[in-house]
DNA sequence: GTTCTTTGTGTCAATATTACACTTTCAAAT
DNA sequence: ATTTGAAAGTGTAATATTGACACAAAGAAC
C-alpha cells in the first residue's frame, strides 16, 4: 500500500482523514504541524491528505495516507463527503505551503474527506519512527486549521455522532478492554452531552454486546472497575435481527 | 446558473444527481435515456450529471445540472459523497457513449454524488420542454444503470432513509397541500416497510409540525380527507428545543 | 485506620410503543 | 333513492423504555 510503481498523482482529486482518537478523557484527532513559518499556530496545523493516484479508489488512498502517517493498517475508515470550494486553498499562507511541495500549487484540489478510529494506544507519534510532526490534539481546543479543514473537521464530528447512534462503532477507538467508564466517557465525548450513568450501564448492558472478562483493573487508587470487551459474535447477532438505534 | 462565461470544465470531477420524487404511490427516480443502441435497456439509463465548471463549488454544480434539466431552482439537495473507483467509466457501452460527447472520454472522472426531492408535481417531463428523453421511475422498478450509478441510487437511498429519521424533508417531495395518508405512504415508500396507520398518525401528529386546513379532498370516490401542510415555524420551533428523533 | 476517589447498583413515575377493528363519508352504479 | 365499494378516521390496553435520583463498597495512599 505504499506508492506504486508507475502511478502518476491526479491533480485535481485528494483525500484528507480526520483521524480520531480517544485518551481515555476526550476525543482527539491526529494533526500535522506544517511548521511554516508565516502562519498562526491554528492554521499551521492540517490534516492528514494527499492526491489521489491514478490506480487506486478513493479509499484506498485514504487507507494509504492514513497509514504512510501512523504505519497501521486495517483501521475504521469512513467518508464523510466531497469538499470542492473554487478557492478552499486559496489563503495565502497555503499558497505559500502548497508551492513548497506541489507541482501544480495553483490546481484546483476537490477533496473527498474521511474520517477513521484509531486506539489511541495503537500509535503514540513521539515513541514512533514516522511522523515526527504529527500529534493527537484534543477537538475541544482546536479553533482553525489550514485550508477547509477545520469545516471538514467539524462535518466529519458530526458523522461520528449520528453514526454512533446507529452502530457501535466507537470500540474502535478503545484498547481490547476497556471500563465501562470509559466507555461512558467516550460516548459523552462523542455526544458533546452528559450522560446519566445509570441510565447509560443500563442501556449498553441490555444491548448484550459486551463481553464481561471477569478481570478487574490492578493498581488503581480507588475501587477497581471490571473490564469488558466488545463481543462481535452477539454485535452480528443483534443487526440481524434488525436492530438500528441505539440512540444515546 | 447557466453555464458560466469563460468557465472551464474539470476533466476529472463530475457531479451527479437522484432526483427523487413521489408520484403518490411510490417513490420514483429522474433517470435519462442515452438512447444508444449498444446498451440494454438497463444499463442505458443514466444520472442525470456533469463535469464540474472550474468556478462553481459542488452544490452550485448540483443544482446547476439539476436546473439544466428541469429548469427548477431551490430544490432541497443533499451531498451523498464521492465516488471514485478507477474503472467507475469503463464498462463498454459507457465507453462508447462516452467518446460520443467528451473530449477526454478516456479521463479518469472523480464524481460527487447528490440526491434531491422534487414534488414530483413540479416537473413532468412529458409537458416540458426541457428534457425529452428523461423520466421518472419507480426505484424499485430499476435494476441497473449506466456506469456506478445503480450504486450511486443505492446509496443515496440509503441516505435519505437516515435523513428522515432526523429531519422531516419528506414534505419537499409532497404537493403544498397533501393528506395524511399520502404522507403515511411516502414514509413507507422511503423506508421500504409497512407502518401501522394509526401509529403513524399519533405520531406525526404529536409533533405538531402540521397545519390543519380544514379543507378536504374533491371528488374522490370516497370519505374525503381532510388536507394538510407542512407548518416550517413549529418544526424551527421544535429544532431549537433540541429534538433529534423521528424514529419511525 | 482514616481519607480519598471512583465503581457499581435499584426504583418509581412518566412516557412511548405496539397491536389491533369498526364506523363514517363520499361517489358511482343500479 | 338505495346499495356498493373504497379509503378516512378514530381509542385502548398491555408492555417497554426513559429519566431522575443517592448511597454503599473497594482499593491505594497516607
Amino acid at each position: 500500500m505504499q506508492k506504486k510503481s508507475n502511478a502518476v498523482l491526479n491533480p485535481n482529486v485528494s483525500v484528507d482523514c480526520v483521524i480520531f482518537g480517544f485518551d481515555l478523557e476526550k476525543l482527539t484527532v491526529l494533526l500535522i504541524d506544517r511548521g511554516d513559518a508565516g502562519a498562526e499556530y491554528g492554521t499551521r496545523m492540517s490534516l492528514p491528505g494527499d492526491l489521489i493516484y491514478d490506480n487506486e479508489n478513493l479509499d484506498e488512498a485514504a487507507s494509504r495516507v492514513l497509514n504512510e502517517l501512523t504505519g497501521l493498517h486495517d483501521i475504521y475508515l469512513e467518508q464523510v463527503g466531497g469538499f470542492g470550494d473554487p478557492n478552499r486553498l486559496n489563503k495565502e499562507t497555503d499558497q505559500a505551503w502548497l508551492k513548497a511541495i506541489r507541482e501544480k500549487p495553483n490546481e484546483r484540489v476537490v477533496t473527498i474527506a474521511y474520517y477513521s478510529l484509531v486506539p489511541s494506544s495503537d500509535f503514540q507519534p513521539h515513541a514512533s519512527s514516522f511522523a515526527k510532526n504529527a500529534d493527537w490534539f484534543p477537538v475541544h481546543q482546536i479553533t482553525d486549521l489550514a485550508f477547509d479543514h477545520f469545516d471538514i473537521l467539524q462535518t466529519a464530528r458530526e458523522k461520528l455522532r449520528q453514526k454512533i447512534k446507529i452502530q457501535p462503532i466507537g470500540f474502535n477507538l478503545l484498547p481490547e478492554k476497556f471500563t465501562l467508564s470509559q466507555l461512558h466517557k467516550l460516548y459523552e465525548s462523542i455526544l458533546d452531552k452528559p450522560l446519566d450513568k445509570r441510565n447509560f450501564r443500563r442501556k449498553i448492558q441490555k444491548l448484550n454486546i459486551l463481553t464481561n472478562l471477569r478481570e478487574k483493573q490492578q493498581g488503581v487508587p480507588h475501587k477497581p472497575s471490571a473490564l469488558y470487551m466488545f463481543n462481535e459474535e452477539k454485535y452480528l447477532e443483534l443487526m440481524q435481527k434488525g436492530f438500528d438505534n441505539f440512540d444515546f
